[in-house]
This record gives structure tokens, sequence and C-alpha cells, in this order.
RNA sequence: GGGCGCGUAGCUCAGUGGUAGAGCACUACGUUGACAUCGUAGGGGUCACAAGUUCGAACCUUGUCGCGCCCA
């Protein structure tokens, strides 16, 4: 063996002898009627590895790997989402390179080039889940858009017709309906987006005061001086109202003005007009709630098609809604019926004239100008507000009036929540119900259909009349309406609409697959809370609605490895990380392990790259434990092998074999409570903490003698089972390890997860160990600190000793003297001048160094630990001496303070004689 | 404005009532039958602050300060 592992050379290696054996397919090692089934959170076609996706993936191939092992039927199902928007940008910026634009094709060329890019670049992704060790059914992978019409050869599975059939069924059962609604628009993509698609963006903008005057010769009171109590003690007469704007371009479409009911200043105007400026637009003065007397003017401009408020306030006011943008959010005004219905002609043909196509910004600098210029415009405000951005276009989004099909979520949603009301769906951690709760609880209808090319087109017909015709093909759609010409809707569904069926789809839904019955519902589902919204509750929605089952019984929600970007990273490290370049510097195991670890349920990680390091310290570490046993013959022909732990006389080995049971039991714990880093943290302080700093080294004089058969035997256990323990978090080293020290019956990667119990710890084996170790400590503490070369064999006196103590002396004298590095003991009832004193339970040791060691420095050393223990005492004592702690606490707390005391004490007291011989000296 | 969360060693973080831990970093020493990607020993924290509950609080309650995220 080489002296490290060398991960670059063995991974691909080791991922093809996974892939040749099938070790991945759903149902492999599976040696019970149990199944547990995982489904990937389907990455984005056109996506890359991030920290994000690693993270994801490594928790989720822990948990798929750990139960494989213990023979659960197990699928993780992996696949990827055809993404629209995401998509269709990718393959329209390609096609700008050329010079040409998605318009310059037919809507089947620019699909067919869609589809040519996802064979080449699809990929990439599954490429780099592989690298990081990801145990998918690869055989199964699943794509959004597969089967769909167009679809290549290769592309062919169904998850099309599913798409359409739950459309259809949806359609039919009432839960989707086509509605003129304002929609978020995305005036880049020019297709509606989903609220969950907007990001608010905080931006440095102005707000605009506009006089518009009273129609009909009105007037009001405005209030101009106030004294100390606020009270009005001025007003002037006005024969116009200020409204703010941060919108002026909007203005155009406004219909009426808004005031608050109670409000003095303007009550006698309501139900009276204003007139809008630049066209003479009478615009009605409404009395709603809305208006808020105290912010601005108390008079609010309404614009009920292009702002979300306004268009509530215009439904229960009954203004009228006026549409004076185009897709691209210019100005449409030419030919605008509705525009130019009540406004003087001329007025009209100046503004075609001056914006008619004009950008939305255009817009708003010629008017906010014109208003300077007419008089009309009676200030600006600078404005910190929200403007609402597409998360992929990142424009500003227009509040749009479109005809959009929505799912009436309403009426879909009760048996989501009701799913983790009732505790049928867990989510983990708990924290995350409340925000479920809250948003299903506020669900609004969702907006699914999109003015895209790339996606699966929605299912309906019209004929002239405008009928719809709601079916999986046009053969069935026109049956539906003999005699008539059909057109069907151009619209793709949201894309989300296709992930909300990912675990019935991907298991072949709607046909009754074998897979369909054997794994749904799925067990866990694994993903960040950044799509519990977009993703999970639609899955819970949409899997109730349509198979009336819970997808899942838990919604593991991890963390998030924040700012992909690196903001927060650059800081400590000055750059991204990537794991794919971790992956090339660590190897995939370090990187896997080091998420583990940090995956405290609940916090976001913040990786640092010398964390990683640490764990391919790891690596190497059981790497070399593991060429220890080598070297000394542990893997021969001779040495049992077996799943079983040998029968083992020495305290040492049967010692080990207890700790073994010990963390199988801590980490089958930690995982069944999603507890990862627990589970990493424990395997970590096993196998570097005890075995490689314990039992190696305890192992080598027993190499020789008597305990030789057996020591060997017991660390061919061991290793085999750190091995088997660590697979999940590690996959390829210890698959290589295990490769390595013996012909195997199966990979590693199906080996038989351990079922041993308690029944394996001696607790007697167990005492002397500690007691063993802690000897040793105190001799190496003691050396140290004094000072005593480090080569230097000592010589030690046994002043007292329990039989306990002698005979964990006895058993294990050979280790104690190697690693305490003791030539030889001797018995006397008082300690030798100048001799240093080891205290430990049940007895007390001497080490002779008169002349070697300073007296300042011992007597320094006792004095020290003498005061911290007495402190300890102190607090020991004063919780003993308290009535109320003895009459209160358990029982088992009241005689472990006993006990601990009892033990201190008697340490302080072999520790102050100690002190007192050394003072005489010196 | 509402909600959620965080503030523990120099750094990154564990720790859901019994008196504080890990990794890395740091200091000293070190070629002891695998490992310097290592070993041994060590230094380092009034657990953000304040009040309360309790025999006992990093942990529970309330408030304050600071930070982050989500939603309006």
């Amino acid at each position: 063996m080489d002296k490290t592992f060398d991960a670059a050379e063995a991974e691909a290696r080791i991922s093809a002898l996974w892939e040749q054996a099938g070790a991945f397919r759903a149902g492999a090692n599976a040696s019970r009627d149990d199944t547990f089934c995982i489904m990937i959170p389907p990455p984005n076609v056109t996506g890359s590895l991030h920290m994000g996706h690693a993270f994801n993936n490594t928790l989720q191939d822990i948990l798929v790997r750990w139960h494989r092992m213990r023979g659960f039927d197990t699928l993780w199902q992996p696949g990827q989402d055809h993404a629209g928007i995401a998509t269709q940008m990718v393959v329209e910026r390609e096609l700008a390179r050329e010079g040409k634009r998605r318009t310059d094709f037919t809507r089947e060329e620019f699909l067919a080039k869609v589809w040519d890019w996802k064979r080449q670049s699809g990929g990439t992704i599954i490429g780099q889940l592989q690298r990081l060790g990801a145990s998918c059914d690869w055989s199964r992978n699943a794509f959004t858009m597969s089967g769909a019409p167009g679809a290549p050869e290769g592309e062919d599975g169904n998850f099309h017709d599913a798409v359409i059939r739950v459309f259809v069924d949806m359609f039919e059962k009432g839960y989707i309906y086509r509605g003129k609604r304002l929609v978020n628009w995305d005036p880049h993509f020019e297709t509606a987006i989903s609220d969950l698609e907007v990001e608010q963006v905080e931006v440095d903008g102005q707000m605009w005061r506009l006089r518009y005057p009273l129609a009909d010769g009105l007037t009001y009171e405005h209030p101009v001086a106030w004294d100390e109590d606020g009270a009005v003690t001025q007003t002037e007469t006005r024969d116009y109202l200020v409204v703010a704007t941060t919108r002026p371009e909007t203005m155009l479409g406004d219909t009426g003005i808004a005031v608050h009911p109670d409000d003095p200043r303007y009550r006698h105007l309501i139900g009276r007009d204003a007139l809008l400026p630049l066209v003479g637009r009478r615009l009605k003065i409404v009395a709603d709630a809305y208006a808020d007397p105290a912010k601005g003017t108390g008079a609010v401009k309404m614009t009920p098609a292009h702002d979300f408020n306004d268009w509530e306030v215009g439904q229960r006011q009954s203004l009228r809604a006026i549409n004076v943008m185009n897709r691209r959010a210019g100005m449409a005004l030419a030919g605008n019926a509705d525009f130019a219905e009540g406004c003087d002609p001329d007025a009209i043909a100046r503004l075609v004239e001056a914006l008619d196509g004009a950008d939305r910004y255009e817009a708003r600098d010629w008017i906010v100008q014109t208003a300077r210029a007419e008089g009309w415009l009676d200030g600006i405000d600078p404005d910190r507000h929200m403007v609402p951005h597409g998360d992929r276009s990142k424009v500003a989004i227009e509040p749009y009036l479109t005809d959009q099909w929505f799912v009436d979520t309403a009426k879909i949603v009760q048996p989501a929540i009701d799913a983790v009301r009732q505790g049928r769906t867990r989510i983990l951690p708990e924290s995350h119900e409340k925000v479920y709760f809250h948003w299903l609880e506020n669900i609004e209808p969702w907006c699914i259909s999109r003015q895209l090319w790339w996606g699966h087109q929605i299912p309906v017909w019209y004929d002239a009349d405008g009928n719809q015709y709601c079916a999986p093909t046009e053969a069935e759609a026109q049956a539906q309406a003999p005699g008539r010409t059909l057109t069907r809707d151009a619209d793709v569904l949201d894309t989300w609409f296709s992930s909300g069926l990912w675990p019935i789809g991907t298991l072949g839904w709607p046909e009754d697959t074998p897979e369909l019955r054997r794994y749904f519902p799925t067990d866990v589902l694994v993903t960040g809370f950044d799509i519990i919204f977009f993703w999970v509750a639609r899955m819970m929605m949409m899997q109730l609605a349509v198979v009336e089952k819970e997808p899942f019984h838990t919604v593991y929600v991890h963390a998030l490895v924040r700012d992909e970007k690196g903001k927060k990273m650059s800081k400590s490290l000055g750059n991204v990380l990537d794991p794919l370049d971790l992956i090339d510097e660590f190897g995939a195991d370090a990187v896997r392990f080091t998420l583990a670890s940090m995956a405290a349920m609940g916090r976001d990680l913040k990786l640092s790259k010398d964390r990683v390091a640490g764990y391919r310290n790891f690596t190497t570490k059981l790497w070399n434990a593991t060429r220890f046993a080598q070297m000394n013959g542990v893997f021969e022909a001779g040495v049992p092998q077996s799943a079983t732990p040998p029968a083992a006389a020495h305290a040492v080995n049967r010692w080990i074999i207890g700790e073994t049971a010990r963390i199988r039991a801590q980490v089958d714990d930690a995982l069944a409570a999603y507890r990862f880093n627990d589970a990493a943290n424990g395997l970590y302080a096993h196998v570097w903490g005890k075995v490689c700093d314990w039992y190696v080294e305890f192992a080598k004089p027993l190499m020789d003698g008597a305990h030789a058969a057996e020591t060997r035997a017991t660390m061919r256990w061991v290793l085999d089972q750190c091995y088997v323990l660590l697979h999940p978090f590690m996959p390829f080293v210890t698959e290589e390890l295990w490769s390595l020290t013996g012909p195997r019956a199966k990979l590693l990667v199906h080996a038989d997860w351990p079922k041993h119990g308690p029944e394996l710890i001696d607790a007697e084996a167990d005492r002397e160990l500690n007691w063993v170790i802690a000897l040793i400590e105190a001799i190496r503490s003691a050396r140290t600190q004094l000072r005593v070369p480090v080569g230097l064999k000592l010589h030690m006196v046994q002043l007292a000793l329990d039989d306990a103590g002698r005979s964990a002396w006895a058993r294990n004298a050979p280790m104690i003297r190697r690693l305490a590095r003791i030539e030889s003991l001797s018995e006397a009832d008082a300690p030798p001048r100048g001799a240093v004193t080891i205290a430990v339970e049940g007895g007390t040791f001497a080490l002779p160094l008169d002349g070697v060691i300073d007296i300042a420095a011992e007597r320094a050393r006792l004095e020290k630990t003498v005061a911290r223990a007495d402190k300890e005492l102190g607090a020991l004592r004063g919780r003993l001496g308290n009535a109320k702690f003895v009459a209160s606490a358990p029982e088992e707390v009241v005689e472990e303070t006993r006990e601990k005391a009892a033990a201190l004490e008697a340490d302080i007291e072999k520790l102050k004689a100690a002190l007192m011989r050394i003072s005489e000296l010196g």
C-alpha cells in the first residue's frame, strides 16, 4: 500500500466498478420487503453542481447507502427538470451569438434546437453528481420533458403524459381555470411568472408628486400650518389633488383616485371627479380604506391594470382597468380604444405621437418633463422602496393584465395542510412547519401558464367562439367539438407544475407500473428550504389531488450553503468554493464528510477549506491504520474474516469490540434522527480517537505472544466495521480499503450493515482500559510538564494500588510501559526522595526523578493540579451542602455528585501529600 | 411592519436543565514497529447583555443590543 489514498485515481475507477455491478439499481442488495425511496430534487437541466447540490445530495446518499446496506429495497430516483425559462434563456443566448433570435425560427425548429442543446449539455450535472458518489439508479434517470411531442429518440419516457393527464384531470375537477387577472409579467422573457419567481429588490428611487386638477370647479382645504399639538391652524384652498407615485408612466392608465372614507379633507369630494393631466380622462374619487390619510396627501391615484393593490381597490370600487403597456413594457397607446375612451382626441394623438412604443423608463422621463413644463409637477422626493424583479431576467416586473391559466389552489390546499397537521408527513426541523402552514393558509391562485415555447403545451383547444376543450390529445378535443375548427392554446405550463408531479411521474404514472406500486409513496424528501413553496408544498397538493396520497412521510429541510456567489465565503477565504475544485483537491470523501459533519439541523454552513483538508487527513488516517494492519499480517489468509467479532480474551480486544458496538448504535440512532453531524462526528472520534490513537497502539505489543492471533482477528474485524460504518459517508476510500484487505463476497456498497448491540460491551474491559488510558495520560502529562526528555525511559514505583488496579497493571503492563515509556516497576511504601507523584483511581505511583527534575517545576505542577481540583471540589461540596439540591435533584445526579466529590477528595489527598514531600526538599 | 433564526475558544461550529466541547489555528517537544495529510503535552471561553424561573441555566421565560434570512 502507498502511504496515502490517491483519491483522484481511485474515484473514477470505483465509480465505474459500481456502475458495472449495477450496484445502485432499484432493489440492489435488497434482503427484506421494506422499501426505501428518495426522489432527488431534480436539478435544472441547465445546472452545474454547486455547494448546495453537493450538500443536498451528500445527505441523500448517506441515507440511501445506509438503507441499501441494511437490506432495504432501495431506490434513489434521479433526474432533471426542464427549467422552462432558464433553458430557453440559455438557448436564446446561444442563438444571439449567431445574431439570431428565437422568433427567426418556427416553434418546432426552436424546440429542436433546445433538444439539441439538452443532448449536448444537459448531462453535465449527472457526471458531477457521480463524481460526488451519488448512488442514484442512473438507469432510471428521468426528465420532466421526456415523451413530449418533438422529443428525440432516447427521451421517450412518459413524463409528458403524466403532466397532460394531471392537467386534464384537474381541469375536469374544476381545479384549473382560465381568467383575466393581473399577473407578474416579465417584460424581458415576455411571459407571466408566479409570485415565487419574483424577488423584491430595494432600490433608491423617487416619489413624484403630481397635481391632478379637480373637475367641475371643486376645491378643498389643504392644511399648511399646525400648532404644537398638531392641530391645523391654517389651510389653503386648492383646486387640485396631489397624488404621489414612484411610477409616473402608469398614470396613463389611471381610472380613479382613492381617499379614506373618514378623511375630513376629502369627504365632500367622494363621488366627484378629478381630471387626468395629459389626456383629460375623468377620474372618479372613491372612498376606500386602502388610502392612508397619514401617507402623502392621503389621495392615491388608482391604476388597476398596472398595480396589484389598485386592482383590488378597482374591483371593490368598480373602476375601469386600462392597460397602457405592451408585452415588452413599452407604452401601447396607438389604437388602444380603452385608453382613448372618454379622452380628448387631440391629447390622445399627441401622446401616441410622443410615447407609443416607448420604453417604460423613457415614458417616465417624458411624463415628468412634461409635468414640469406644464406646471403640474408638485415636487420630487427621494424614496427608497421595493421593486419586484424577475428572478431569472433581473428586470423589473410589470403587473400586467392578461388571460392566464390558474390552479385554484384554495380547492386543493386543505389535504396538504392536514397531512402535516395530522402528522402523516413530518417536516424537519419542525420550525419549518410554521412556514409551510403560513404559506398554504394564505395561498394565492397559482398562475401556471407561461408564454414560452420550451415546456408542456397546455392541452386546451379553442373554437372560433372561444369555447375551451381540454383533452389529452387534439383528436379527443376535436371529438368534444364536432365540426368546429380548433386552435390550441399556445402557452406552456410552469415548470413547477411538472416537477410538482415528480414523485409519481418518475415512477411511470399514469400507468400502473410495478415501480409505482412498490415505491410510492416514497419515504424521505431531502431539500433546501428555498423551495418549500416552489416544490414541496406543490408536490403535497398535487399528489394529494391526483392520487390522494402524501408523496413522502418525512421532509428533511436542510440549511443552505449560503452565498453561492461567495460573498460571505470571500470574507474568510477570498473565493467561492466550487465543490468540484474541492473534490479535485481533497477527494470526494473529504468533501462529503465535511458537509455531513456540518449538517446540524437548521443551521447554515459556511465551508472552510481547512476543514475539508482536515477530513482529507482523516481518510489518510484510516488508510494508514489499514496499512499498519497489513504490514502486521492482519489480512493474511489465516486470520479469520467475519462479520461477527472474534471471541477475544484480552481486555484490549474486548474493549475495542465494545467500542465498535457503541459507535454502531450511535450512528444508527443519529441517522434515524437525521442528525448527520452527530453520526459523522461520532465516527470521526471513534476511528481516530479510539481505534487509531489507542487500539492500534495497544495492539503493537500484542502482535507477538499469546494474544497475537486474537488481536489480528480483532483488528481485522474492527477495521472492517470502520469501513462499513463509514461507507455511507466516505464511499470511495472505504470501498478501496475493502477490496485491498482480502477477498470479499460482495462490494462494500452491498456489505451487510451490522446489527450488533450492547451484548458486545464488556463493562469490565471498559473500566480497565479507561484506567489504563488515564494512567498513561497522567504519566505523559507529568513527564512533559517536568521536561523529562521524551526518549528517556523511567523507572516507576507503585506506592499503593487496589486489587482492580493491580490486575489491570498485570494484564496491560506492556502497553503502559511502551506508551508511557516506563522501563520497570517496583513497589514501595513511601516514595523515594524527589519523586513525582502520579495519582490514579485506586492508587498512587511515583516517578523517582531526583536530580533529573526541577523541584520547583514539580511543585508548581502539583499546586496547579490541586488548585484545579480544589475549585471543582468546592463547587461539588457547595451543591451537596445545599439541602434543597439533595432533596430535589434526581437521585442519580446526587449520587454521581457524591462519587465525584469522593474521588476528588482522594486525589487531592494524594496530591497534597506529594506536595508536602516536595516542599520538604526545596 | 410580520415571521423565523443566530450571537459559545483566534476561526468555523457542536452542545434542548447537572456546571462547556470538536476541528482548524496557536505554543513546546518529537524520526517511539501505520500515518509529518503524523505523534505527545499544553495555552485559550464571566457561552452577546440584563432581569426572572429553578437546588442548579449556554440551554427555559421576558427584555435589550447586534447580525442574518424569509414574507409583506
